[in-house]
DNA sequence: TGCTAGATGTTACTGCATGTTAATTATATC
DNA sequence: GATATAATTAACATGCAGTAACATCTAGCA
């Protein structure tokens, strides 16, 4: 997956994946059915309570009836191991072709106060909203995506703008900064902090 | 499938479905790969074109390569026979559920002032009615099922031209400027807002 | 088969919004 | 309190979007 590009965190067992879902947003779940501490199927409901993101299941029982329970029971798509590569890729991308815009899976990310709305590239906040630019909203998502977490400079840089050679600039300072101002008239409150010599937080650290 | 509740349609060649498919409205379709005069991918894609109705292909054919195909042609989901009636059942209503609002529906598509005749290609707003082209519908169709919504350039090529090989991001804006123009012509007012680096919304931010 | 008209796609040029740079002020850490 | 790092502001230039004009394609018709 990460070599096709994406972006993955990987879970060892079922209460760890809920987890890791609890605490950041994904676009797309691949899920075991097999797996210690809490099965795929229980973690798949658990999942469904809380979000729409599509979920794919991967699993050895070949079994009819469990193709129709993983269905039911809210995943989005069945793979029978073993499979083939390029088939779990197709359907992924089936999956994520649906989104509209590319960007997202869940139409709005949320932390406190603060709703993204990653179909209508608008932050929300109570009755007021602010437009984002292109960079300023993938900066925010990014980082909404993972509270509390410390970006260094140079991951943000890359993950928003790419590249990398010959980066001295202030850039994502500035953009920060102006996220910073849209978002304090919004809310009134400063969400990001500074971390010296790294880079930035979104929110105080736990 | 109709003990189940559902409406049920059946063409025994590839013609013969494509000419159901352009008479009227459906919600799903099933389609067998082997087919007598047009195989199931042709009918896929030339179904694509037109709509993304969900499609889910059957077939004999087991290889994983022809799996592929199915899926990036267009195809949203894939059964190999035999399969199991409870497997596709299952499969049809997951497809289902993600059903957008609005596919299925009523002949008009409505946003502020404008209204989209979606059987005639007419764009009609208070007395005047301008006539669109085939791929400025397509598009003007696309956004008005989701005003507000910004939609990436590529997203809405890959909706209304299909494929990716050999874009020209030009293409979009064009067609954009000659929608733009119309709408100009009977409402007075621009719709559509580009958004840097992205794409386009149709209306405002609200 | 060729003609015509409308639709569709491509190119090229302009203006300007956005992102970037640079310079200055503020703040944190030792 | 010194120094290094972050924040802010303003000015600038880049590269994106808009559109007219041109080129190509397609359907309908004689």
């Amino acid at each position: 997956m990460e070599r096709e590009g994406y972006r993955v965190d990987i879970a060892y067992d079922g209460e760890a994946a809920l987890e890791l879902f609890a605490n950041q947003k994904y676009d797309l779940v691949l899920l075991d059915w097999t797996l210690p501490k809490l099965d795929g199927l229980e973690v798949c409901k658990q999942i469904r309570q809380a979000s729409r993101v599509p979920i794919i299941m991967l699993t050895a029982k070949g079994e009819i009836l469990d193709k129709v329970i993983g269905l039911e029971v809210g995943a989005d798509d069945y793979l029978v191991k073993p499979f083939d590569q390029r088939e779990l890729l197709a359907r992924v991308h089936v999956l994520l072709r649906r989104l509209p815009a590319g960007l997202a899976a869940d139409s709005w990310l949320q932390y406190e106060e603060l709703r993204l709305d990653r179909e209508k590239l608008l932050l929300v906040c109570g009755e007021e909203a602010a437009a984002l630019t292109a960079n300023e909203y993938k900066l925010l998502e990014l980082m909404m995506k993972k509270p509390h977490n410390v970006f260094a400079r140079t991951y943000l840089y890359e993950e928003v703008w790419g590249e990398m050679p010959g980066y001295n600039d202030r850039t994502v300072d500035v953009t920060i900064s102006r996220l910073r101002k849209k978002l304090l008239e919004l809310s009134g409150k400063k969400y990001f902090q500074a971390v010296r010599g790294l880079g930035y937080r979104l929110g105080e650290q736990p």
